[in-house]
DNA sequence: ATTCTTTATGCAAACGTTTGAGCAACAATC
DNA sequence: GATTGTTGCTCAAACGTTTGCATAAAGAAT
């Protein structure tokens, strides 16, 4: 219970503090006898340098910050939540930083908690989550030329140290396939207008649509909270308008093509036979249900990894400034998509 | 960028380091006026005392660590992993402290971890995953007097603080429940043997049978991996087994569950009214399948909440060693299940 | 024998706080 | 007018490290 001090190592092994420092960090100018004797002596009592001593003199404390908004909105949050994490721990980890994480309880108390951390000097940098980041915060980051690193898009702030997937071209190249497996009247699940996730993803299909020359139909548009409920209430109101005119549904979210899944069955149609449905993000319940969810599958993990390697980077490299990170994602076939005869 | 210290504060404000410091924590010494003007210099220099100086000074850091293994058993940990580092991360931060979050790539390599964190005095206490905590490292933790709390259950260390849900309790109840809706014959699908929570639900699931004189039938009683494919295989097998004498299926967890439906659906039967089938834990998955998976919840994140809330008081309370807390759960019925007549 | 290098170690200051002890200045008591 | 008490502040040590500089010892070069 009672700390080990570099003290009494010291006094035990008839040296001085600083001779125990430099055998630490394996300095050259102390004599491999010695360097025995002390080891051996650190050994025997336990000793472990004080990680907070230590960061008051060399002004790093070799720790990350992570700070999340864990509002109402459990539904989008969640799967993405434990990847991410998972994977920001292992890069932390791996770059032998420690990981700090904030919550808030809004996306307005994000900002302060980020200061907070900031401020008090408790980390090196931060790794922000961009979903609806505040601007003005990463503003004054970035003025302050303070360590961070960006996972997602924000619209304003281009450039800037991110990591981050290709919505766009990933709904684009998902959409220009299903075309190519006959589909052709798409109806587009989007999630609410004012994320950035959002926009990109119906971008991503409108260009889809323009590249192959099939006539975009408005009505096919539709917004929705990233909600199983509100997926499930739009598709089963879109069925019954258009029913003879649609062959797929596109969820810009898993959660709402499972709505829609759910709509289908409600209405007796089979998918893929009278509706083929896809989502995004391949939440795990997309293997569970029947038929499998045919997805989108971004690599989350990998991201976090990314963006905490890249934070480590710009804390310690003085010359660098970071990048933009894109990973790539994947199509997961699963059953509720099919060729079309 | 660079740091406003104490000292820039107290030339500014022209009165010593030791004032600025007692107008900090609000020290009845210093005079108003005094304190009004120190104030007024610290917002406008914007400073925010160093967390790292103070807590070398304090012997005492303000941070809580989390340890948890991140192995590849992902199934298990998903759900739980959210809320429960949600309700934690609430929690510590009601308590104005912060949260390091550490995780290993194994349950071994998770008792380094925690060492690492506690003998470089990273954090002053501890929040430990029962799942398969190693048991000498509680021991150490203990005979150290180390402040520490463990969320779940270690069959070896009962006299421990900790905060769990009683799971023999829930399990009873929700068969006893199930009896009297008219369930005769439950197949009882288990997860590992060696997990604790494996073993208690088992029991509780006997002891509703032995309440309600219904003699055992020891081939009900199966166990499987905790994932859906598991749990789909077994179901599958058994249905083809018994498929006369068994009128509900029990997982101990919703993925086994979720595999159990499944299998029911693959072989034409309707749910519930061939057969019933009920979970644990409510997935996400389960309000999302249909029909709904009736199932038993744990408020995880007040788990959470209730375990950094008690971490706090024992470090902070010299005479308080903690306790155990038994957080209630609840049943939630969905369609899956029905009155059987 | 003297000076110069080299090697191995120790000294002391610094990092930014907190806090017990000390001390002026003034008021209240006799 | 001396004594005592109170108020409001400052001084300096301490927390456990790291690191630039000084230095002692030992060997090499003159």
């Amino acid at each position: 219970m009672d700390q080990v001090t570099i003290k009494d190592v010291a006094k035990e092994a008839e040296v001085s503090p600083s001779t125990v420092s430099r055998v630490i960090s394996d300095s050259d100018q102390i004599s491999f006898q010695t360097k025995e004797k002390v080891k051996n002596v650190m050994k025997r009592l336990g000793y472990q340098p004080n990680a907070i001593a230590r960061s008051l003199v060399n002004q790093r404390c070799n720790s990350l910050g992570l700070v999340m908004a864990r509002p109402t909105d459990r539904a989008l949050a969640n799967p993405f939540f434990t990847d991410i994490i998972q994977g920001i721990a292992a890069g932390t980890q791996r770059e032998n930083y420690s990981l700090m994480l904030a919550t808030a309880e809004s996306y307005q108390r994000e900002s302060e908690e980020v200061l907070n951390l900031v401020k008090t000097r408790q980390v090196d940098g931060l790794i922000l989550m961009a979903s609806r980041t505040n601007g003005e915060l990463i503003n004054n980051l970035t003025k302050e030329n303070y360590p961070f690193v960006l996972i997602g898009r924000s619209q304003k702030y281009s450039e800037i140290p991110r990591v981050d997937n290709n919505n766009i071209k990933a709904v684009k190249d998902a959409v220009t396939t299903l075309l190519s497996l006959g589909y052709r009247d798409i109806v587009f699940l989007s999630g609410p207008k004012d994320f950035v996730v959002s926009q990109d993803r119906l971008q991503g299909y409108r260009e889809a649509l323009l590249e192959a020359e099939i006539p975009f139909r408005p009505e096919l548009i539709n917004y929705a909270d990233f909600s199983y409920e509100a997926g499930f209430k739009k598709a089963r109101q879109l069925f019954s308008n258009y029913q003879q005119n649609i062959d797929l549904v596109f969820g810009a979210d898993d959660l709402l093509a499972l709505g829609a899944l759910r709509a289908a069955e409600e209405r007796g149609w089979q998918v893929p036979e009278d509706i083929g449905i896809i989502g995004f993000n391949d939440t795990p319940a997309a293997s569970l249900v029947h038929p499998g969810l045919t997805t989108i599958k971004i690599p989350i993990k990998k991201m976090g990894e990314k963006a905490a390697q890249m934070l480590v980077k710009i804390i310690e490299e003085e010359s660098y400034q970071g990048e933009e990170i894109i990973i790539p994602t994947e199509i997961v076939w699963r059953e509720s998509t099919a060729q079309k005869e």
